[in-house]
DNA sequence: ACCTGAACACCGTTCAAGT
DNA sequence: ACCTGAACACCGTTCAAGT
């Protein structure tokens, strides 16, 4: 088992070590060169694992979301479900804060999250392309959120920044609020524009 | 005239030639020593004028975003300041695609460009912290799209990205009705709560 | 075949040396 | 005083050389 070499070696685990790295000492930290010295080898076999470093960005970025959705219940009303759901991603977002940056390169595991909330639209009476429409609101509107959001509430020094001395700056709890707020103004939104439109079945 | 020196330069000129490099080649062009070159010097005296890489990309967001918010109209209704309002301030973010990445750096501009939406609110007979709470809400939503859409409607390729591969990418034409539509949620949800507070006066 | 070390063309930032 | 060139410690990526 020391026997391990860059000869074995998988996509897989070039993802677990670039995650460990972003965990431990955040995104700068994560390189080519960085992710190859903790698994012991140069950073030349990780183009062939995983083409390079932006495929590496996406692929931690689909890792870090993968399973994002909530499971739904059977009878519950589409509206708490929706909740549910954006409170999930966000809070998906928030476990890492450097999220943001990893998430430039590509909104595909964003798509995966979006299945079973298109699903209980749909179950609830939304036409497929009405379900699609309140599920990109949705999205965009939980996805923009967190992405200020991670930009604000930002931990690593970055030299120079002192805390609070930012007056768009907002405490965690008031974040927590103007994303109830937010959720809550959409969600509702969606609910009107639905009941005017489908008034018969 | 010709007789241009690193000796006269102030922040404004470097900040003036950051932006150039950056509408003219896009963000990972803009560097110290780019940035130096232009101007026909070294990335040293950058330093005295402007700080560090944060401080000008802090800078040229500042510039950017000068001026973002429309004139208030006397009479105007505040839904439809904050509707035209909120469209100002989208505009401005698409007009530099990559905007979203200047952007990780300060929120400062964004504060700036809030007061008069929140001047508007206030003589529509918001009390203060409803205000704040309304505008803080149509920022960060709009903030949020904007940052998505960037992302999303990306036109530098990016090696290896085919145009309409990525599933969640819309068109430009759906990326405004989403707008519209998310912005609509939003308004009419402080309306509402708006009116359950103050039905006095 | 698939690795490693070295190399190329870059970064941000600092420092000794010049004027 | 304030510049420049060189340097330091990094990048992503590629390529010749090794096994």
């Amino acid at each position: 088992m020391a026997g391990r070499t860059a000869f074995d070696l998988d996509a897989d685990e070039v993802v677990d070590a670039a995650l460990a790295l972003l965990e431990e000492e955040g995104l700068d930290a994560v390189s080519m060169r960085s992710v190859g010295a903790r698994l012991g080898v140069s950073p030349v076999p990780l183009y062939s694992r995983v083409g390079n470093k932006d495929a590496l960005l996406e692929a931690m970025a689909a890792r870090l979301m993968a399973g994002m959705a909530p499971a739904v219940d059977e009878g519950e009303p589409w509206v708490d479900y929706a909740v549910r759901w954006a409170t999930a991603v966000r809070r998906r977002f928030a476990r890492t804060a450097e999220l943001r940056l990893v998430l430039g390169n590509s909104r595909a595991p964003f798509v995966e999250a979006t299945r079973p909330l298109i699903d209980t639209l749909r179950r609830a009476g939304f036409a497929a392309d009405e379900a699609v429409q309140a599920c990109r609101l949705l999205l965009w509107a939980v996805a923009g959120f967190a992405t200020i959001e991670g930009g604000t509430v930002r931990d690593r020094p970055t030299r120079g920044r002192r805390p609070g001395g930012d007056p768009s700056g907002v405490s965690r709890t008031e974040a927590d609020h103007l994303f109830a707020v937010h959720v809550r103004y959409v969600v509702e939104g969606i609910a009107r524009d639905h009941e005017a439109t489908g008034v018969d079945g």
